[in-house]
DNA sequence: TATTGTTATACTCTATAACTATA
DNA sequence: TATAGTTATAGAGTATAACAATA
């Protein structure tokens, strides 16, 4: 049977995720570690809570995570200005140094893969990819499937 | 700044991901889990061996990744004909027919996603996912990228 | 000797609940 | 009372190493 385009779409997911790890292999870094750093990149100096709400996850796993981070020298906790509760994760040189690195190698990945697809279809392509990202997105806002059922049935 | 194809891409996986974990919420399957499953639903009872191999983790994992699924009723260790050593791991009735609704809901997410791009985009749309699929099969067959040395530095 | 799958151990990510300090 | 972040505890996935049974 010929993979559909739903196929396509996860085993290309599934490369971008052994790409990834394979980077990471031997270092510290993981894929959730290097998620957060990315945010802390967008979003300056962040609050735990607020990298709690940007990365999907509880406040507790973002206690371990930056202190995973902190340990291996990527973050640095420092206190909050205007409130004693709370402390701004923030990058360090190290971290802005392999994130910049990292920046360049998803440039060359982007220009690399567009090249890849032929030159007459590339705008219907790029037309294609954000249409199944939009619609993807209000699927996965509105009610997800569940095999909860079949399983306590 | 425009977010660009592999932007799209990652955001488009993790949507994925995310609706994969909300479909498994409440019950005891988990990516990993599912991924076993659909493995021996194409391949047929496999050994502990082979499942290491299609997963592309280690035979202690498959140990723990099969134990958790006999525990819920979706597998069973069965005797191998031929090898005293060796195990088939085997579907149960239940992991059949979850796995046929899941087949189901793959086919309806499929045709969703292809009728949110736009008729005439759509021949072109197929062929460069495929086209990037190809391109990025190579690059993580070939070396990828590591940031061991940034971090070693 | 090599292979199959196990036990032993450890690390990461995640989640819930209870707690402290501060707002 | 509510919020920020912690400790406590637990489950899942993964990995290496050592081991028993079998090939």
């Amino acid at each position: 049977m010929e993979p559909t385009i739903l196929d396509r779409l996860l085993a290309i997911s599934s490369l971008l995720q052994r790409d990834a790890q394979r980077a990471f292999a031997g270092t510290s870094l993981t894929e959730a570690r290097v998620h957060a750093l990315w945010v802390i990149r967008h979003a300056g100096p962040s609050t735990q809570q607020t990298l709690a709400r940007a990365l999907g996850t509880t406040p507790r796993s973002v206690s371990a995570l930056v202190d995973g981070l902190a340990e291996t020298g990527y973050v640095e906790r420092r206190p909050h200005p205007d409130d004693r509760r709370a402390v701004l994760v923030t990058l360090t040189d190290r971290a802005d140094k392999m994130m910049t690195r990292m920046e360049q190698d998803h440039r060359n990945l982007t220009a690399d893969l567009l090249s890849a697809v032929d030159e007459p279809d590339r705008a219907a392509f790029e037309r294609g990819v954000d249409a199944v990202f939009w619609r993807l997105s209000e699927l996965v806002r509105r009610e997800a499937v569940s095999y909860d059922d079949v399983e306590t049935r």
